[in-house]
DNA sequence: AGTAGTTTCTACGGGCCGTAGAAGACTTCC
DNA sequence: GGAAGTCTTCTACGGCCCGTAGAAACTACT
């Protein structure tokens, strides 16, 4: 459903870095500067930015305040939220959950496993 | 990295639906009745058929024998590995990877979060 | 060799994405 | 309050992916 594009997901990261919102042309700053660990550094117009927001915003993964004047936008779940709901998102086109996590739990490390132990252990 | 278009997938949950390799036509055929849940039915040429099927053997998730003369088709692992795999995807973009569980275990059911304690616990 | 069935080649139209200019809306400063 | 600058929306284009399938090439049977 909400599968994003290259440069979509460099403006996710982006606002995910960050708590406060940002505005467009602070988003093209520092996607300009954000060079190395997979996505290149884009020198880009400031209006391409606003595009991909917009289109964010209509997949519901982002949202701006209108009201002051340099809108500004943030990330409406965090990037583990966002992360986790994509899993689940996976599992439920499952008929067979139960063996699709039983395969999940079979290719997980021992740390995660232990991860996961711990988790379920308290509730 | 492997997302699906909607004949694709409804190709793939044939392939995934029988344990033995089909021909174009016989999927067509399958297609064509396989009205309900979901996916309408749909009545197609079987050159489509065969065109997604190029595709998603491309895309490595179906394999042909091309010895016989009806070559015959089938999914590379079953829905379950896909999936659980699609799981895997989604949580190796993550940097957090233990929050991201942390999330998915939080929003999980309880029978589900019982089976994975079942599952977590032998080995 | 002709015919019927099968596969490959080629293609088109729609949608999504990267990209951004042009035009419109708002703010600010004189 | 108008001019200048800043910000946002509109519109658009090219590329890629996908659904769709006809045309052409290939294979096999008689």
């Amino acid at each position: 459903m909400a599968s994003l594009g290259e440069l979509e997901r460099s403006v996710m990261d982006q606002l995910w870095s960050t708590t406060d919102a940002s505005t467009a042309n602070e988003l093209r700053d520092r996607l300009a500067q954000s060079e190395g660990q997979g996505h290149e550094a884009k020198d880009l117009a400031v209006t391409t930015v606003l595009t991909v927001l917009s289109r964010l915003e209509k997949k519901g993964l982002v949202e701006r305040e209108r009201g002051t004047r340099p809108h500004r936008y943030r990330a409406i779940s965090t990037r583990e939220d966002h992360t986790a709901r994509l899993m689940h998102e996976a599992l439920g086109t499952a008929t067979d959950r139960e063996a699709v996590l039983a395969r999940f739990i079979g290719s997980v490390s021992e740390a995660e496993a232990a991860t996961l132990r711990r988790l379920l252990a308290r509730g």
